[in-house]
DNA sequence: CTGGGGAAGGGGCCC
DNA sequence: CGGGCCCCTTCCCCA
């Protein structure tokens, strides 16, 4: 038994070391491209910011003050390749895709509420026509963590919860800004998706091993997302025909999918990933499916390599709380020299977004000054100086279903629809909630809080909304009609209810005497009084 | 007993 | 964070 025992460790570890050392050239050669595409997205951004400080003074001289085309977006098409003007970046809204929300309760971490966010921020303007674009993104926190984070020491107890955003390459391989050679403008930043989906197919069972407490589900449903995101980058880059599928080259960049690399090899980091970076793609799905499951996976252990020291897996149960498991890890890879071409791994370079806003904190600083100015341009051609209020443009993308928001943490809130995250659980009971508000009101269910009473009568409810719709009975307020008959209702539920008598619908079959009933409630009603004996 | 209607409870989601 | 709306479910009443 024991013989047999040691073998199967040997061979675990004999796939854990090939399937690693595959991932890992894999990895490496993606890093470098991405490395060598931020750079020169650096420089570009750069270049955009002094170029566009340059347009503004200009106008300013001119006294012309752009009102069809705001800085970002000349900032934007610039980085396209200097276009000013073209139409609209267009998302082609994939077909509904809920894959995500299955109603199966989902665990998470409530830390995962605070995730950063990230979200496809929406091109408000022109620029389509400069080819293939960079979808900018936010990422809160970007620089806090790229800069406080301590990945020689690799102390663990560093940084616990900040997002795991896109390494700095200028942090880890020293190369600062000068070494930045492109001037190529029309670069074309992407992000491969794929990718994320390539992390789980690793992180499901990145060396041959699955996690018994990270169930296969939460990591099935994420190649779905991915489609769907890899159907709206192909459905948008066709829009002028030039699509951002960079095929086979290898020029590509992608700024945050060494967290998907960081997942893909099951490490512990799942939770401070579902707060990282990582939650541009879903705030949670990557992490839920493992939050809870500390222990059972196979981490690798700590790499803060700078050369070419080989890697060594630590199949026990090392708890990498710090940063070191996923931006340190790939930042070690970046270093590795291999020429080795990932024979399938990120092959699919669909650029859906990017974190390709500014990089690094100087640009980052001059990105969101263009974004400030933006909105504000934005308020006052639309609203001719007045606030901008309502007039907000939704630039900020639901990755899921492209829905508008007008914040990024709108979307983040919103994206739990799609991953179904439910960061607030409620103390009293199992309940989970995706917004704290909802919690709130159903904590109200446990302390009997009734805060809101009729007027008229003295029923108090919970509910806001059930106060107001009760009201309706005083005010005799029946606003749905039935369009077969006579007959309105109170409630809108109440009509539709009653649109079954006409349809005929009887969707209830008991399972007894096979009478069928209209409402399951009905269906329950019978089954009591007529079969409860059985 | 059956079926329809009235109404409340409560979660999801968006503004 | 609160307000508001939608939806589903459940309970009750009554013809």
């Amino acid at each position: 038994m024991e013989v047999l025992a040691n073998a199967a460790v040997a061979e675990i570890c004999k796939l854990v070391d090939d399937n690693y050392a595959v991932f890992r050239l894999e990895i490496s050669q993606s890093q470098k491209e991405n490395g060598a595409l931020r750079r020169k997205l650096q420089l570009l951004e750069l270049k955009m910011a002094r170029e566009r400080a340059e347009r503004t003074r200009r106008e300013h001289v001119l006294a012309s003050p752009p009102r069809s085309v705001n800085i970002l977006d000349r900032y934007r098409g610039l980085a396209r390749g200097g276009h000013l003007t073209g139409g609209h970046r267009r998302f082609v809204k994939p077909a509904g895709h809920n894959a995500l929300r299955d109603d199966q309760p989902i665990s998470i971490d409530e830390g995962s509420g605070t995730s950063t966010r990230h979200v496809i921020m929406i091109e408000s303007a022109d620029a389509e026509a400069a080819g293939p674009g960079v979808k900018q993104e936010t990422s809160e926190g970007e620089e806090d963590q790229r800069h406080s984070r301590d990945i020689q020491t690799g102390d663990p107890t560093i940084a616990p919860a900040p997002p795991r955003i896109q390494s700095s390459i200028m942090e880890v391989s020293g190369m600062p800004n000068a070494v930045l050679k492109s001037e190529t403008d029309t670069e074309t930043l992407t992000v491969p998706h794929r990718l994320l989906h390539t992390g789980s197919d690793h992180r499901s069972d990145p060396v041959g091993l699955e996690r018994p407490g990270c169930p296969p589900a939460p990591g099935s449903e994420y190649l779905p997302v991915f489609h769907q995101s890899e159907r709206t980058v192909n459905s948008h880059g066709d829009d002028d025909g030039d699509t951002l599928d960079t095929g086979g080259d290898s020029s590509c960049s992608y700024a945050t999918e060494m967290d998907p690399v960081n997942i893909s090899l099951g490490l512990e980091r799942q939770t401070d990933l579902s707060r990282g970076d990582w939650n541009q793609y879903s705030s949670g799905v990557y992490s839920e499916g493992c939050l809870d499951k500390k222990g059972e996976v196979i981490v690798v252990d700590e790499v803060k390599v700078e050369g070419n020291a080989p890697l060594t897996w630590n199949a026990a149960d090392t708890h990498l709380e710090g940063h070191s498991q996923g931006r340190d890890f790939l930042d070690y890879t970046e270093n590795l020299e291999t020429t080795h071409s990932p024979p399938h791994a990120f092959r699919d370079r669909n650029p859906v977004s990017t974190s390709m806003g500014p990089s690094d904190s100087h640009s980052r600083v001059l990105f969101d000054q263009v974004l400030n100015s933006n909105d504000r341009a934005t308020a006052q051609t639309q609203g001719g100086g007045a606030t901008s209020g309502n007039i907000k443009e939704k630039r900020f993308l639901c990755m899921f279903c492209n829905k508008g928001f007008s914040c990024p943490q709108k979307v983040e809130i919103h994206q739990r629809v799609h991953t179904g995250v439910k960061p607030f659980s409620c103390t009293q009971c199992h309940m989970r909630f995706a917004e704290a508000g909802s919690l709130k009101r159903h904590q109200r269910v446990h302390t009997g809080e009734k805060p809101f009473s009729c007027t008229q009568c003295h029923m108090c409810f919970s509910h806001s909304f059930s106060l107001k719709r009760h009201q309706r009975v005083h005010t005799g307020d029946k606003s749905y009609s039935c369009p077969q008959c006579e007959k309105s209702f109170t409630h809108q539920n109440q009509l539709k209810m009653h649109l079954k008598v006409h349809m005929g619908e009887r969707l209830f079959a008991c399972t007894h005497c096979g009478k069928r009933f209209s409402e399951r409630s009905y269906l329950r009603i019978h089954q009591q009084k007529n079969h409860s004996t059985l």
